[in-house]
DNA sequence: ATGCGATTTGGCAGTTACTGCCAAGCAGTC
DNA sequence: GACTGCTTGGCAGTAACTGCCAAATCGCAT
C-alpha cells in the first residue's frame, strides 16, 4: 500500500508485483471496454471477470466496488484538490484558490479524448452520478478549513458561506463539463467555468 | 394513479383503497420509526416488512426502492419546484424566482421537528445523500428551460450559465440546511440561504 | 347469500453487487 | 527441494430488487 508510489514504473521489484500491475491493467481496460461499448449498467461483474480471465473473488480484491473499475482513481482527485489549494499562499483569494484545485484536478486526465469519455460516461449514467456527486461532497467537506481560512472571520457563520462557495465552485464544474460533453468536447473547460462563475457572480 | 388528489381524505369510496391507504401509512410509519432509530442501512426491507406485518413483495408494490421509504415523496418536491418557477411573471429575475422555488420546497415539510429530522437522516446516511443528489440533478435539469427564458439570450452559452446559475442556488440550499442540521435548527434556513447565496456573489 | 370476475397478496426462485471463509497454488527463501 | 507466506479461486451468504404463479380477498350482480 504504500511501496506503489512514483518510482513503481521502471523497478516493480518483485515478480509478485509485475503480476498484479498487470492483472489490475487487464482488468480495467476490459472493464473500461466493456463499459463503452454496452453501458455500464448492462455489464455484469461476472462478465469483466470472465473476459478478463479472472475470478469475480479476485477483482473485488483488486476494486472494491465497480465503481472503482471506472479507472483514474477518485479518491486522488480529493487528494490533489486539498493540496493544491493548501500550498497556495494564504493572500490567495478564495475564488483564486477554487479556481486552481478545480484547473488541478481537471489537469489530471490523461487526455483530451479520455477525459470525454469519461465525462460523458458520468453525466449519462445515473448510478455513477449519484456515486461521483457522493464522493464530490466529501471533497468539498475537506476543503472546509482550507477555505474558511482565506475568509475574514469577522462575521458568524463562516462555515455556511464557505461551504456555499465551495459547492458554487464545484456547481460552475458540473455545468461547464456538462455543457462541454454536449458540444463533444469543443472548446476548454476552464473557458466554460470562468464563464459560468461569471454569470453567478454577477 | 389519479383520484389520489386532494378529495381523498373523507370519500376513500372503496374498502380496498382504504385497506390501501392504511397498510401504506403502517409501512411507511414503521420504516421510519426504524430508520431514526437504528440508522438507514442498519435497517434491512426484511425487518420493515415484519413488523409492518405484509410481506417484502407487497412492501415492494407500495414503494419501489428502499428510498422511497423515506416518506414525503421527493418527485413532489420536483413538481412544486417548476410549478413555483413557472407560474412567476417573466420579470421576475432568476435570483427571485430561484429562491421562491426553494422556499417553496421548504415550505412542503409539515413540521420544523419533521424537517430537521429528514435533514439529519439525509446529511448523516452516504447512500441516501447520493441517491438524493441524484434526483436533485434531475430537478435541475427540469428547470433548465424556465430560468433561460429568465436571461437575455445575448450571450452564446446561456445553457451553462443557467445551469451554473441553478446549480448554485441548490448549493447554497446545501450549505444552508446542513449548518441549520449543524445547529440543531436554531434560526430559518432561508435566512442562511440569503447569507450563502451573499457571500457568494458577494 | 351465493357465486363470479377482478384485484391484491404472498411465497418462491432468480439476479446483481459484494463479503467472509477456507483450501489450493505459487513466488521467494533457506 | 522443503518451508513460509501471499495470492487465488470457489463456495456460501446477504441485501435490494424483479418476475411468476397460486391463493386469498374484495366488489358486484344474481
Amino acid at each position: 500500500m504504500k511501496q506503489e508510489a512514483e518510482t513503481a514504473r521502471s523497478a516493480p521489484a518483485t515478480l509478485w508485483d509485475r503480476t498484479r500491475q498487470l492483472a489490475s491493467r487487464e482488468i480495467l481496460e476490459t472493464a473500461l471496454r466493456l463499459f463503452t461499448e454496452q453501458g455500464y449498467d448492462e455489464t455484469t461483474i461476472a462478465q469483466i471477470a470472465r473476459e478478463a480471465g479472472v475470478s469475480q473473488r479476485t477483482l473485488f480484491r483488486y476494486f472494491g466496488t465497480k465503481e472503482d473499475l471506472l479507472g483514474g482513481n477518485q479518491d486522488r482527485f480529493g487528494q490533489v484538490l486539498t493540496d493544491t489549494i493548501s500550498e497556495l499562499p494564504v493572500e490567495v483569494g478564495v475564488w483564486e484558490a477554487l479556481r486552481a484545485g478545480v484547473a488541478a484536478v481537471l489537469a489530471l486526465h490523461d487526455s483530451r479524448e479520455q477525459a470525454l469519455e469519461r465525462f460523458r460516461l458520468l453525466h449519462n449514467t445515473a448510478s455513477l452520478r449519484a456515486g461521483w456527486l457522493e464522493k464530490r461532497l466529501r471533497f468539498q467537506e475537506d476543503l472546509l478549513p482550507l477555505i474558511e481560512a482565506r475568509m475574514d472571520a469577522a462575521t458568524g457563520t463562516v462555515g455556511a458561506k464557505a461551504r456555499a462557495m465551495i459547492a458554487t465552485a464545484f456547481a460552475c464544474l458540473d455545468a461547464a463539463s456538462m455543457t462541454w460533453v454536449d458540444n463533444d468536447g469543443k472548446g476548454d473547460i476552464m473557458d466554460l467555468y470562468d464563464e459560468c462563475l461569471a454569470a453567478v457572480r454577477g
